[in-house]
This record gives C-alpha cells, structure tokens and sequence, in this order.
DNA sequence: ACCCGCTTCAAACAAGCGTCTTAAACATAG
DNA sequence: CTATGTTTAAGACGCTTGTTTGAAGCGGGT
C-alpha cells in the first residue's frame, strides 16, 4: 500500500510552502498526516528525499493540470487568456478567486516556490536545471507571442519566474498587513491581477525590444 | 564599551537575511562576529530579543539616511525621484547600481523583511502595528502624489510593501535562474527598476480610482 | 498452515539547538 | 584604589532535531 505514502506528500506539500524548508519538521508532517514518524525516512531516505519529491510532483502537475494552458496566438483576446493563468497561480482549496479557471491548487505552490528562492535549501541545487527552470520556461512558452519569436529560453524563464513572484509574494504579505478579512482580499486578488498583466506585458516589451537591438 | 553589542547586531542582521529567522542559529552569529556565544543573551536577552533589536534598528535607518526622502510635489521630475528610492532599495554594499543615491544598504533590507512575510516568526507579532506598518506608510508618503490626496494610511502601506517586495524577490531569484553573473546582473537591476516604477505608477492609480468611486 | 516481502510501529539514538552557569579577565568612571 | 559594567572562557543543561533500530503486523502465494 502507498496510501500512507501520497498522504505524507500531500501534507508535507502545504507545511513546506507555509513554513520552508528549515522551518518544517518532519514531526509535524506525520503528526498532522496521522502516520509514524519512521514513514518518511522508510519511503523517502530522509527529509531531504522528501523535499525533492515535493517539489517534482508540484511542477509536474502544476502544469499538467492545475494552470490552464492556453495559446495566446490563437486567442481572442490574449489579455483575457493571460488573466486566467494569473488567477490560477494566486487560487488555493481555501481561497476562492473569481473567474479562476480549472480545479484550484490543493496549496500555495507559488508560495514554496518563492520560498526556495528566497532562502535555499541546497537541497534543489542539481534538480533546479533539470527541472525548475523547463517548467518555468514552459510558464514562459504561453507568452511567446509577447515576448517575440527570438526569445531564449533565459526570457522564458525570467517571465514564468517573474509571473510567480508577483502571484505570491503581493498579495500575501498586503493581506497580512492590511488585514481585513472578506471584502478586501478580493479586492486584493484583483488589484493584484491588473498589475501582473501589466507588468508581463511591459516586461515582455522590453525583452523583445533588447532581443531587436542585439540583432542589429 | 559595547563593541560587542553592535557587532553582534549587523552580523546578525546580515544571517538574518539570508538564512530566515529559522534558518540562523546562534552560533552562526557568535561565530562569524567573533565574540563569545553567552554575549546575545548578555544583550539582547534572547536569540528572539536580538531579531526584534535587528528589526528595529533596520527599519528606523532605513528610512532616516540609507533611503533618500523625495518630495514628489516640488519634484521637477516625479519619475526619476521614484527611480532614486527603487535603486536605493536595491542597492547593497556588495552589489553596486548605477545611479544609486546615498550610501547602500549594508546588505538585503528587503530581503530580511520579505522573509518574515513569507514564513513569519511570529516574533513580530506585536511589533507589526507600531514598527512594521508606520516605516511601510513612509515609505508610501513620498508617493502621495501619485495616490491622491484621499490616500488612507492602507493605501500607502500597501504601496510601500509593494515597492520593497518588488525590488527583492523578482531581480533576487531571476538573477539565481539565470546565473550569468557580470553584464546580465545590471540589466536584471534596470528592468526590475522599469517594472517597480511603472507597477507602483499603475498601483497608485488604481487606488486613486477606488478612492474616488468610493466617495460617490 | 506456512513463509515471504512489504509496511507500520514504539522506542531509542546521536547531534544540534537555545539557554544558563560559574569563573576569571578587562575596561572605565568615581 | 574601588566599584560597576562588559567581555571571554568552558562547560553543561534540557529540549528538539533527523535518523535508526528491531520487533510486530499485514497480505498473498504455495
């Protein structure tokens, strides 16, 4: 049986996101999935395997499923298109945004992975090309027709990453700050979404232009 | 003589930033300050005590010398003033930014204080309301001409986590992604500078707009 | 029934953590 | 000088950390 297997992932996903890498315990990751504590070092090697395996699964269907995946070339109104991928990033299981498209995110992903970035585990360091950076740049893919047809793979990357730092990190730390529960997040959340399609598109802008006058 | 006491305070403000409040422990400080592990306790009472001292002191030079206060409304030009406080946010004494004003941070203000937001401490907690939003609504006070006379005292903290947000995660992990060190680093720094102006430009309006619907 | 590999369990392990203690050296002001 | 406040030194204190152990439980095949 692996039931007890998916669950410690499953739990371990959202501790990691909410406290880091350094701030969870593996105590409080079985405590709160209910199994033994042994589990994690018996499927995963170590804290550390679990981690990794954590972040594996998340970027996986993180785009597989979670983020609609949407051609800007062929849509009708791009803008609209580039809206949906925001509002997903930003939608959990417990917080609701409207319009949001597909089945929201079981936890805050774009929150684990700021974390990682803002203070690194190590742990990452030879799966972050290997497997990070193809899954932001496949974030990045979707904006091709923003970002021109000479951009590189680094442009791709640079949006997708950007694109989650602006999804995670605004909206979270405004929010506890504010702190006005209900009618303001919303509020919040779409604030938060017209300044990341602006700021995509303007990012976008200036990539292309570089990318032009480094051909001439 | 309290040659300790301040030694110990910027090395820890330094660990503090890089590593999270978690992630340091106290014989990382004592170690690379050089003084004797029982010294923090001596001072500042407890590992908890230093991490408010550290935020105190940070906040409050912060803003009283490391960041230069503009008055936007006898600015002749508005958009190179906000330029001038984005630099200097970004500015650190290892990495140097062109046109840059005062002296540079001696090290990841930003950085320090978007980790708490992320995973916070819980150390804070009764700090935020007194320290923490007071030195985010200054922040947004050099911006009140751009928000509008109506601007509440949320309005502008908003505003000033916004623009410090800004100018640490996105240049940070973008410039982990890409990893070319040298040229590429400048130009992260003048895009991410482009994108914090026109975004706190697009904020500020937005707020505006919301202020003034509200009063109909 | 039996044995087998896989899984779960309570208990213990060594290492690291923040903190505290006691002692002695040092500085500075009165 | 004395007195007071800093600083260093070395060690130990409980507690938490990630990891390991060895035994028990489970299910399916023969």
């Amino acid at each position: 049986m692996q039931r007890t297997r998916s669950l410690i992932l499953k739990t371990a996903a959202e501790i990691f996101a909410n406290e880091g890498f350094r701030g969870t315990t593996v105590r409080d990751i079985v405590d709160q999935a209910g199994v033994n504590l042994a589990a994690i070092n018996y499927h995963f090697g170590s804290k550390e395997g679990l981690y990794r395996e954590v972040m594996r699964n998340v970027l996986q269907d993180f785009h597989a499923e979670k983020i609609p995946v949407v051609d800007l070339s062929c849509a009708q109104a791009p803008d609209e298109a580039v809206r949906s991928v925001i509002r997903s990033l930003m939608a959990k299981a417990d917080v609701q945004v409207p319009l949001a498209i597909g089945p929201p995110l079981p936890f805050d992903v774009p929150r684990l992975i700021l974390q990682e970035f803002m203070s690194p585990s190590g742990v990452l360091d030879d799966l972050v090309d290997c497997e990070v950076k193809p899954h932001m740049a496949r974030l990045g893919d979707m904006l091709v027709p923003l970002l021109g047809s000479k951009a590189t793979v680094v442009d791709k990357i640079m949006v997708g990453f950007w694109l989650v730092s602006q999804c995670s990190a605004p909206p979270r730390a405004m929010g506890l700050l504010v702190s006005e529960p209900g009618g303001a997040l919303i509020d919040l959340m779409a604030m938060t979404e017209e300044l990341a399609l602006a700021g995509v598109k303007r990012l976008a802008e200036m990539i292309a232009e570089r990318n032009a006058v480094a051909l001439a």
